[in-house]
DNA sequence: CGTCTTCTTAGCGATTTTGCTAATGAGCTT
DNA sequence: AAGCTCATTAGCAAAATCGCTAAGAAGACG
């Protein structure tokens, strides 16, 4: 249910950097880590159940498939905050000019009286 | 020191949208939660070491800020995986386009020896 | 100097996570 | 139907996580 949970571990963001390539058996997958194989399923399970991840039965084999909808959604939350951020810097930018444009013409109104 | 573990926790990533806003001090933060404050001050350790946040001490307070720096690290990450994934429906999209194209190429000359 | 405020670290228990091996389910193949 | 392959679930131990309360560190202030 969570993305940010599914992708807390390297394992699991190893096996998404694995599917962004291409489709992958879930064999392929377990054959890359040294891990046991039914560890690895489990972490195939906590990124389906994030929806990270889906798979299509084929015979005995399941190809799994990386899902961009949910990358995508922890992609833009990340932005979200990013922007908020952003948005107070430009804010002190404008902020930061306006003083330096009151300072300004306060130094003109100093000459014109001299 | 891994982003991806520090965003895992609910409460830490509303620490993060609570400081994209603006600086906090410790206990501006702590006070928005339904935890006790020793819970809120190890989240924003784990916040720290990751490099999500950073603060500057003032008086007897923590004024904790959000660093652009480690969400944008996060975000190039998930940006990556998305263009590969991306990189590979184009190939596929010209792949198509391809047998498409020989396919109406062979039709063609169907109707040319037709 | 004692004490208040602010925040953190120490230390504890409950829960969750991650690894393992063993067992199970489902589909081929002979 | 027996046996093989592919992948999962079941069940266990070790480690990490997250909450709590109690105790400590460090500046402010009478």
């Amino acid at each position: 249910m969570d993305v940010f949970e599914a992708l807390a571990d390297p394992t699991r963001r190893a096996i998404v950097g694995m599917l962004a390539e291409r489709e992958r058996y879930a064999g392929e997958i377990a054959d890359r880590f040294p891990i046991a194989g039914p560890s690895v399923s489990r972490h195939l399970k906590v990124l389906r159940e994030s929806g990270v991840i889906s798979y299509r039965q084929e015979a005995t084999s399941r190809i799994y498939t990386l899902e961009a909808s949910a990358l995508d959604e922890a992609k833009q939350w990340m932005e979200a905050q990013l922007d908020v951020l952003k948005a107070r810097f430009d804010r002190l930018g404008a902020h930061l000019d306006l003083m330096k444009e009151r300072e300004e013409r306060e130094a003109r109104s100093d000459d014109d009286r001299g």
